[in-house]
RNA sequence: GGUCCCAUCGUCUAAUGGUUAGGACAUCGCCCUUUCACGGCGGUAAUAUGGGUUCAAAUCCCGUUGGGAUCACCA
């Protein structure tokens, strides 16, 4: 069978990590299965709408390649996809359903109803406009009076449903709030408009946080008022920050721009968060997005939120940009060389150095700052055990090479290596004894991307010979 | 507080009654090597706890502890 999944995120600014994590899933579910994936905006609250949210929603899902098959850019045939323009709609099927018996008319203040309320005591509102007839509250209705349509919840004992991922969950029906399905504003609350589209749109699997589970009986009641087929539900876990915290808002680790913003490919990204929660039951870790929808299978999502372990994919990132081909990363690389190189080096041979040596786009700058600036440096760093180096063997060693590269005429890798390295062998040096004094001279850096040879060929003969005069002279 | 949910290495997880409890990240060591990285090899490291059921329990049941969610005219 195939499964119409849908994505509906609110306006409200930014792509949380979690939230695209579900839109990941309720996409693979869909394609799977060889179904269709809607985008749908839930913007049912004024107060949260945040300009260009939308735009964002957009560029972040085509970024990943979650392309969708229905959504307010592109029609079809169960939109408007925007909760806004189906304002008649909601109102529609929430006076519809006051007349089915599932909800009812209430005339009470937000106030009113908080002050009944007590949390600790566990003391829920008891909506007095309950006992008034349908009659007499149509009547205050029509004579212009605010109201509200909220859920009216009579049953008594267990509510039971199915998850995918959490089995049977019971609830009793006394633990459900009367809550507010139309607003006074004419709006519709999450809780109405959600189940209203769902169906309309006929959506078969409903995927969301864990946090709905307790009021999913809710959901199932106004489904059955309306003689509606209640979708299959597939909570998900909790992405977490930490064993206490959710990922948040703060230290930008939680949305999908501030990733990419710190150097993270998106397809890297994307990867990691199919695994938090979920696993192919395979040893396979790198997918793309084409390969996950051919294994996917929801069955396999955790139950136990997952925390986001930034090392790991910091890992990931890395094994991404080892793998991308040369032009694309140098691609890549370039933009971030344009935020502080401006000495005209070898770009292509520093990507070669850089590419296996990165895990973040964001690390270039610091690995390459060498190049833009030759730090002040102890002349301590020449000597070296291993090398068998000290500051004497350097500079007489650097002064040899001086000349050498002086007159050498093609300046590659290779051959400033092979050159580096006769000078070595006709002065009875070791070629560690050359080639680690000439490399602390042109970066004055204990660890550096690539070997004397290749900072060389990245820096250019001139400015080569030039860091090489400082020491020689 | 009521209700619901969760619990395997530090982290992500595998093992759906019988495994020396497996893999990955991180960490440590070795190898490779013009430093560093990449790559290769190896090590440390987990079934929260107490009871059952069973020939046999990480796995099933109950309690305890710990954590999370929910109880909005937010989603």
């Amino acid at each position: 069978m195939k499964a119409r999944t849908r994505f509906a995120p609110s306006p409200t600014g930014y792509m949380h990590i979690g939230n695209l994590r579900t839109a990941l899933y309720e996409y693979l579910i869909a394609k799977a299965s060889g179904g269709d994936f809607v985008l749908r905006i839930e913007d049912t609250d004024q107060k949260r709408y945040v300009e260009g949210a939308v735009d964002i929603i957009y560029n972040t899902l085509k970024t990943v390649g979650m392309n969708w098959d229905e959504g307010p850019d592109k029609g079809g045939e169960y939109g408007p996809y925007v909760q806004s323009e189906r304002l008649k709609i909601y109102q529609e099927y929430a006076h519809k359903l006051v007349e089915l018996g599932g909800a009812h008319y209430c005339f009470c203040s937000k106030d009113e109803a908080d002050e009944q309320k007590d949390e600790e005591a566990n003391i829920k509102f008891k909506d007095p406009c309950l006992k008034l007839s349908l009659e007499e509250a149509k009547k205050r209705v029509a004579d212009g009076e605010s109201y509200v349509i909220r859920q009216t919840i009579n049953k008594k004992g267990k509510a039971t449903f199915h998850d995918v991922v959490y089995g049977d969950i019971e609830i009793d029906y006394d633990e459900l709030d009367e809550g507010v399905l139309l607003k006074s504003d004419g709006f519709p609350t999450y809780n109405f408009a959600n189940v209203v589209d769902d169906h309309l749109m006929k959506i078969t699997h409903v995927v969301r946080g864990n946090e709905y589970i307790s009021s999913t009986p809710k959901y199932n009641l106004i489904y059955e008022a309306f003689g509606w087929e209640p979708p299959v539900y597939v909570h998900v876990a909790q992405v977490m920050k930490d064993a206490q915290h959710k990922l948040s808002k703060r230290n930008g680790d939680a949305s999908f721009q501030d990733l990419v913003a710190k150097g993270y490919l998106p397809e890297a990204i994307l990867n990691y968060i199919a695994l938090l929660g979920w696993n192919p039951g395979t040893e396979q870790e790198i997918f793309s997005l084409r390969e996950l929808e051919q294994v996917f299978d929801e069955k396999r999502l955790n139950k136990s939120p997952a925390i986001f372990d930034i090392e790991k994919l910091k890992w990931m990132n890395g094994c991404y940009i080892r793998a991308l081909d040369f032009e694309k990363f140098h691609h890549l690389a370039e933009k971030e060389y344009d935020t502080f190189l401006t000495r005209d080096v070898n770009r292509k041979a520093l990507s070669k150095v850089l590419q296996p040596r990165i895990e973040t786009l964001k690390d270039i700058a610091a690995q390459a700052a060498f190049i833009e600036e030759l730090p002040v440096y102890n002349d301590e760093l020449f000597v070296n055990k291993k090398m068998k180096t000290d500051v004497e063997i350097a500079k007489q060693a650097l002064k040899l090479a001086y000349p050498a590269l002086e007159a050498l005429s093609e300046w590659r890798n290779e051959s400033i290596f092979e050159c580096l390295k006769t000078v070595a062998v006709q002065n009875g040096l070791k070629n560690g004894q050359v080639l680690f004094p000439v490399r602390i001279a042109l970066t004055g850096l204990e660890t550096t991307p690539g070997g004397a040879s290749e900072v060389a060929e990245v820096l250019g003969k001139e400015e080569t010979l030039r860091r090489l005069k400082l020491k020689v002279m």
